[in-house]
DNA sequence: GCCAACGTTGGC
DNA sequence: GCCAACGTTGGC
């Protein structure tokens, strides 16, 4: 059974694990952990699947920004860090033999050739009922559409577009 | 730092 | 089952 590929949205404090420090991880790789709600939790453990693409998001930044894309290599499996008392995470009610919490493995697969923030997609038209921009929206892991995805990657990828004026660095 | 929105907990 | 209190997220 073949499934279309379906595309995502993480968010990350870049003063947490950012973008940067998972393209310097081992294989770009990482395990998404430390999610800690039922809805995102659902996802993660049910619909997440190898070959989904996957926006990196930087939260509580500054400015808050889309950085890159990630592609899923492995498919929810119980969250490891919810077992140990010793991790920030913890979490007693997670049972190893019937987990509550789930994670996959991302890589980072492409950079934006610019960062696409929050303040700019807010203006772009076609993407009103992106889960990101909804008012109040918390979920930290979220589904983006084929065409919300194809919007912003598409800013991302288009260095000439740049809203704002060339950044540092 | 502030605060709105949200999810969870627990008393009843 | 209701809902107030609380803790957290995350934009500004």
């Amino acid at each position: 059974m073949t499934r279309e590929r379906h595309y995502w949205l993480v968010k990350s404090e870049a003063d947490g694990f950012s973008w940067n420090d998972l393209w310097k991880s081992p294989k770009r790789t990482t395990f998404w952990d430390g999610v800690r709600n039922y809805q995102a939790r659902n996802m993660l453990r049910d619909d997440f699947k190898k070959g989904d693409l996957v926006f990196f998001y930087h939260s509580n930044s500054d400015p808050n920004e889309i950085v890159g894309v990630c592609e899923v290599v492995r498919e929810g499996y119980a969250d490891h860090t919810a077992f140990d008392p010793g991790e920030q995470h913890f979490d007693a009610k997670s049972d190893p033999d019937r987990p509550t919490w789930y994670m996959v493995d991302l890589r980072a697969k492409e950079a934006f050739k610019r960062p696409v923030t929050l303040a700019e997609l807010r203006k772009v038209p076609g993407l009103e009922k992106m889960e990101l921009l909804r008012k109040g929206s918390r979920l930290s892991v979220q589904p983006v559409s084929k065409k919300e995805w194809e919007i912003v990657y598409e800013l991302g990828m288009d260095g000439e577009r740049a809203a704002s004026p060339a950044r540092g660095r």
